[in-house]
DNA sequence: GTCTATATTAGGATAGAC
DNA sequence: GTCTATCCTAATATAGAC
C-alpha cells in the first residue's frame, strides 16, 4: 500500500488516532489519549505530526483512498447500471464499517472550527464523485432526480455508522437491502 | 408556546446554545461562547443551569418534543398508510431543518463522553418510535424488511442536514422526494 | 526518535460582592 | 439575577536533554 520500508511508528500513530476518531470524535480525542494508546508520551508525537489537526488531515485522504479503492474495484467487473451500483454500496459499506479503517472517521468526524476543513471538503467530494457517475448510469432516472437519489442512497448507507453493530445482519447484506428498497422495476 | 410569563433569559440561553451546537457541535462551543451570544457573562449562566451538559440535556427534551409535536399534528387527519408516512417525512424535515429550532442538535449533536448519553439515548428512542409504528402500517413489508426501511428513511431524512442549504428545493420538497423514492405501487 | 519538563491557552465551574 | 474575580483542570504544543 505504502513505501516498503514505512514509518511503522507513524502508521501505528495514525491507527490508533483513526480508531479514537470514530468512536468518540474528533474533538473529544486528545493528543494524550493517542500517546497512551500508541504507548508514547504527548510531546512525541509531534516529531511525526506537526499538529493534531494534520492526523485528521491525513486520515481523511487515507480513509478516502480506502474507499474509493474499495469502490473502484467492486464496479470493474460488473456492467448492468444498477449490479454496478449495488456492488459499489457494498464495497461503500464493507469499508465504512470495518473497525480497523480510517473510512469511518471520514464519514463521522468534522473538527469544529480547524483551517482544515477546506481540505476535508475536497476529499470528500472525491468519493461522491464516483457515486455522481454511477447514479447518472442508471435508467430512468431524469437529471433532475440524480442529485436527490444520490444524497437518499448516501445518507442511508453513512447513517449506519449510527446504529450498525456487528452480528446481526453483514454490510453487505445491509448494503444490498438498501438497494433493494430504491430499486425500481 | 410556552407559559405566559416564561423564564426569558434561560429561554434565551436554550435558543442561543441550540443555534451553536447544531452549527458547530457540542464540544466546539464553549460556555464563554454561549454566554457572549446571550450578552451574559460566563459566571452568570450557572445561575440558570448548573452545567454545559444540562444545557444539552434539556435542549434535547425540547427538541424531541418538537419532531413529535409536528409528526403527530401532521399525521392526524391522514388515513392512507403510505400518504401518513410521507406527511410524517415533511413534518420531520420541516422541523429538522428549521435553523431556529432544536430538533437540529438532537441530530447533529453526541457529546464525546458525557454522563448523560443515556438520557439522549432515551429521547431519541421516543421519536423512533412513531416512525416504527407508520412504517409497521405500511402494507407489504415484511416483518424483518421493516426495520431496515426505517433506518433507510430516517438516515436518508437526517442525512440532509450536511447538505441542505436554503434556496432550492424546500424541505417539505425534499421528504416527498425521499419517500417517492422508497414508495413501491 | 523518545523523554522530561513546561509554556501557554482555553475550558468548566465556583464564591462572593452588588 | 448578574458581575467580578478566580480556581482548577485539561488541552495543544514546544524546548532541550538523552
Amino acid at each position: 500500500m505504502q513505501k516498503t520500508v514505512p514509518d511503522n511508528r507513524r502508521a501505528l500513530i495514525l491507527d490508533e488516532a483513526a480508531k479514537l476518531f470514530s468512536a468518540r470524535g474528533y474533538d473529544s480525542t486528545s493528543m494524550r489519549d493517542i500517546a497512551a494508546a500508541v504507548g508514547m508520551l504527548p510531546g512525541s508525537i509531534y516529531y511525526h505530526f506537526p499538529s493534531k489537526d494534520e492526523i485528521l488531515a491525513t486520515i481523511y485522504g487515507i480513509g478516502v483512498d480506502q474507499i474509493i479503492t474499495a469502490v473502484e474495484t467492486a464496479i470493474t467487473t460488473v456492467d448492468d447500471p444498477w449490479d454496478r451500483l449495488e456492488a459499489a454500496a457494498v464495497a461503500h459499506l464493507d469499508t465504512l464499517l470495518n473497525r480497523d479503517g480510517y473510512a469511518a472517521a471520514v464519514i463521522a468526524d468534522w473538527p469544529g472550527d480547524s483551517e482544515i476543513r477546506p481540505r476535508l471538503v475536497t476529499e470528500r467530494d472525491r468519493y461522491e464523485t464516483i457515486f455522481r457517475k454511477l447514479v447518472a448510469a442508471l435508467p430512468g432516472l431524469r437529471k433532475a432526480e440524480q442529485r436527490l437519489f444520490r444524497l437518499t442512497l448516501l445518507g442511508a448507507l453513512n447513517w449506519t455508522l449510527t446504529w450498525y453493530r456487528p452480528g446481526r445482519q453483514t454490510p453487505a447484506q445491509i448494503a444490498r437491502g438498501i438497494i433493494a428498497m430504491l430499486r425500481k422495476t
